[in-house]
DNA sequence: GCAAAAGTGTTAGGAGTACACCCATGC
DNA sequence: GCATGGGTGTACTCCTAACACTTTTGC
């Protein structure tokens, strides 16, 4: 590769997560607000360009921390955006992440370096965001209902567990559908995503109600 | 993005295909000999590194055809590799696409400005690699067998349509499993990703067999 | 008419869907 | 004992899987 030529000068990579939280029956996304330029005083997902001396998950942490506070989050694939004038600064191939916690548990920063504010914003109030985040946002939520019948994506909002009927509402409130809860209860069974845990939990003046962990891993189910 | 750090800098975007064919039921993918380094004389997939001026798949274009001298093919996303290491030149982030041609129809060139030979190669029998392809072909072939059943990538096998014996003995090939003729039919037609075309091609000394054609799109199944 | 390959239908088991009653708890 | 919400089972339909015979053609 011929390094020297300026059809291959200056290309970067920029890893994006779009964080998801389900508060109350709705599903939002974290956005940070931008200080600098490109696309200054616009809201914005969280990510940013990638150092040469990390791995691209590696990089999306720093990201995540230098602009939100935020550690320990577990982040999903998600896509690719490649355009060639998708960033108005230079070439940049941006690698796209979901990820889920849990608004009520965790804190962030509202205003970093980089932002000069943050903010749960609801999935179907999203703003005019920078760069080709509304794009990219919008595929991550493909990605997450697509993702939370094949891993543990869910697993950040219940850290001790949970019960059906709570998953339930998370399901519920991402799919944007309501289901029986017997049916509901077999098929969440059935493809084998999660455990009985045997704990139950009590709520007042109601029956007890088992809890349920994420297992490790799901196959996909395929066609043929 | 302060482009003058030196973290930043010297980075790069690979575009990297992953080329099958099917040849007498025997599934197979492109491979090319580099003629210079890194990896000098190893055997790799057909790609490289994108221009600024260029899209992803404009850029993966024009690679395959500066490596093999194939024009007009089809790519499908298949995957992301962005370990920091994994080329030893300079920071290289690789999208990765799968594609299919028929290698009964389609030639391509032995030699090149940055090849010394190409192949099919059985996907049982390949070799070691340069960078880290082994890797991405084998994610590649995972990603061909789900797509399979959801795009309409095999038609570049069948430029004029298929019988359904031809394409269950292809079906057969990249799953690695045989299928009841009955049951191959009624599954492959239940999932709208064919249609027929009213027309009919003769084997000498057989019944006729319809010719079928791939619709556009599929829609995927979801789980809940 | 015979060989070769294509086309088709039926049955049984498993999964999905719709739906109603019992159970454990707090007060 | 009653209100609240959690837990469970059954019947019907639909999809899946196993399996054998008939049809068309070339020679």
């Amino acid at each position: 590769m011929q390094t020297s030529n300026p059809l291959y000068k200056r290309q970067g990579i920029h890893a994006i997560a779009s964080i998801f939280t389900v508060e109350d029956g709705v599903t939002k996304v974290l956005l940070v607000k931008r200080k600098n330029v490109p696309f200054k005083d616009m809201w914005a997902l969280v990510g940013g360009a990638i150092y040469n001396n990390e791995d691209l998950l590696d990089g999306l942490k720093r990201e995540i921390f230098e602009k939100t506070g935020i550690i320990n989050i577990d982040t999903y694939f998600s896509g690719v955006f490649g355009k060639k004038d998708r960033s108005p600064v230079m070439r940049m191939v941006a690698i796209t992440y979901i990820g889920v916690i849990d608004s009520k548990k965790v804190s962030f920063l509202k205003e970093t370096l980089h932002t000069s504010n943050a903010d749960w914003v609801p999935i179907d109030k999203i703003p005019k965001l920078a760069f080709d985040h509304n794009e990219i946002v919008s595929e991550a939520l493909t990605s997450l209902r697509e993702q939370i019948v094949n891993t543990d994506i869910l697993k950040a909002l219940f850290p001790d567990g949970f019960t059906l009927p709570e998953i339930q509402k998370v399901y519920e409130s991402i799919l944007g559908k309501k289901f029986d809860r017997r049916n509901f209860r077999k098929k969440i069974l059935s493809i084998d995503l999660i455990q009985d845990t045997n704990k139950v939990r009590n709520f007042k003046g109601n029956k007890p109600a088992k809890v349920y962990k994420f297992k490790k891993s799901k196959q996909n189910k395929s066609v043929f």
